[in-house]
DNA sequence: TCAAAAGTGTTGACTCTACACCCATGT
DNA sequence: ACATGGGTGTAGAGTCAACACTTTTGA
């Protein structure tokens, strides 16, 4: 027997930081079904188009991003047959990435695209539509992980940046206030992790902070362990 | 315009441990394409299928197991193009992980199912069809990753086993000797990870062997950490 | 001179590795 | 008795959290 056939979308779960707080990408639907809610960025592959340029095409169509600074990773897949009440969709997330500077607010294609905060959107059910709650959790809770045990947490910096943006990134990611002494000296004493750029920089008062790059190192050993984060 | 349409399979990467190798369940396939060729069992989503579902559907069918012991996790969606020469087929991967006793050597649908050393399948280019040989390659570095921090490793346990069967787990599985006394130690150390029965088993010379069962704890604190595993 | 942010030193608790050593059984 | 594998003690190295403290700027 012909094998039943169905379509197949990517679903984006774009995320930034921006005044320390922890943000995603949304955008209201133009079209039905769930006109007018809010939803991720994402949209059918193409026929011949593999599942990750399908990703890089929607990311750049929805934040104007072109010189692919962004990292982006294939999340998971999600298929329950009723998701989607046009019939059977297959969507597969992909997790990008980007930098607060690197996204102009609305650079967008044709629904108009907004940051929100992800602590509030997920505790309100029903704000998003189809599954994407449900792929939002995953998304952050995969980002949140991959904190711990790689140098990913630079993807959401600009080129350099000093140790306290970066802090930022992690205090707002895991929604947990970090040592910044200790902080220090974790990142500074983990070889690859982040590398000197002899230059420095200075907001109001304060002595001025070094500006780093990011290090060629992909895995950070030892981990950078979450603070409080027993067992289950 | 109406999006493009394709077929969306399941693989499955179902590995076990037997006698201190690690092993993977393939099928030698019956009809074209590949046909005669070494595969990672799988087949078609039905139309009104969960993916998960399929999942299991696919292998209770080539395993005969119908008491589910077996962890079963999606492990990552393989789209290329040009991956199946039938047309656009999408693979939702998902691995396995299955006690050596829980499975009968070959109670398959049609094709006969076989366990091979991972080892050996995979330093041989071209061994697999389709991009089978990319699925396995992932599966197991997901599974090794795994055991690092969740109590995974008993899921290629029988339901009680002793702290010497579940270290072959972690040897062969990583391919690393490991200390039997730290690994005794840290594994009855760490709470939750395994309960004591309070029964003994022996095997032909020396001491008798606690038996244990796994315990409530999903995640392991602090984990169990791979020697020599220097950053990248 | 003071506030603010960057960065260093130090200490006690904990963990890991390595290996010496004892325990309980089959033959 | 002795071989075989199960399990405990212990010492040194390394890491982490906590916090006192110094450095360097703007106002």
């Amino acid at each position: 027997m012909a094998p039943p056939r169905c379509s197949v979308a990517v679903d984006l779960v774009v995320l930034t930081v921006q005044d320390g707080r922890a943000r995603v990408l949304v955008v209201r639907r133009a079209i039905p079904p769930f006109r007018g809610e809010l939803a991720l960025p994402g949209g059918f592959v193409l026929a011949d188009e593999d599942l990750l340029d399908a990703a890089e095409r929607e990311l750049a169509e929805e934040t104007g991003l072109v010189d692919l600074r962004a990292h982006l990773e294939q999340l998971r897949t999600y298929g329950r047959p009723d998701r989607d009440p046009r019939g059977r969709v297959i969507s597969v997330a992909y997790l990008a990435l980007v930098p607060d500077a690197g996204v102009p607010v609305s650079g967008s294609d044709a629904d108009d695209a907004r940051w929100v905060d992800v602590e509030e959107l997920l505790a309100e059910p029903g704000a998003l539509a189809f599954d994407h709650a449900t792929i939002l959790a995953d998304g952050v809770e995969r980002a949140r992980a991959k904190l711990e045990y790689t140098s990913l947490a630079a993807a959401f910096c600009p080129p350099t940046f000093t140790v306290a943006e970066l802090r930022t990134v992690y205090e707002a990611v895991w929604g947990t206030p970090l040592d910044p002494r200790n902080f220090h000296r974790k990142v500074t004493g983990t070889p690859g992790f982040v590398e000197p750029t002899g230059r420095t920089t200075t907001r109001q008062g304060g002595r001025p902070a070094q500006l780093f790059r990011s290090g060629p190192s992909a895995r950070l050993h030892p981990p950078m362990l979450r603070p409080g984060d027993g067992g289950s």
